[in-house]
DNA sequence: CTTGACATTAGCCTGTAGGCTAATTAGGAA
DNA sequence: TTCCTAATTAGCCTACAGGCTAATGTCAAG
């Protein structure tokens, strides 16, 4: 699944932004929210899967750890859309 | 339709990136893909009811346009994912 | 080896996104 | 009015996302 498309969930999006404060283990990303363990793991696999976190084990805990440069690339992709044929580089003229 | 779940559509989103260049018609929309002239319009609505564009009767066409202001804060809230907690506003010593 | 906690996988169900065709609405021209 | 073109709405279908429970795998500890 593709990063925007991963992006598209709202508690998807709550997780990545936990994430930034620091890693995390499974337990305690599924405990922060209303859905249930395999429900998480679900939205875990999909982040994974687009690259915006990565999983590392940890004895008998998972960690997740927020992949900034994806969400970068994804956000330069969004204001491509806006000023990429616009402004441009000034190239032309 | 949140401006996310919007975005998660590669056609949708190649429709943003035409409309960078300047406003078009449906007709002409819908002619640059391979989807039918009625899947366009649903792809449409979707990004009216995002915000991502506006549209406006023309005589017999609707002229749709960029919203670029809504792509600008969808990738700011991206941006804040990374950076909201970590780097914040260095107010922080 | 057995037990217990952590986490994922498997399987099932429901809702809805996304596609099409056909019908309808809107506006201009004859 | 009537007709033609532009675009949307209506209706239907299929595929898949997203949720749950139950079962399974994995590791550390005893």
């Amino acid at each position: 699944m593709d990063a925007f498309t991963a992006l598209a969930h709202p508690v998807r999006r709550e997780v990545l932004a936990m994430l930034r404060k620091g890693p995390l283990c499974s337990g305690d990303i599924a405990a922060a929210f209303e859905v249930a363990w395999p429900t998480m793991t679900g939205h875990l696999k999909t982040l994974k899967e687009a690259g915006l976190v990565t999983a590392e084990r940890d004895g008998t805990s998972i960690v997740y750890r927020l992949n900034a440069s994806i969400l970068e690339d994804t956000a330069a992709m969004l204001l491509d859309l806006v000023a990429g044929g616009k402004k441009a580089k000034g190239t032309k003229t």
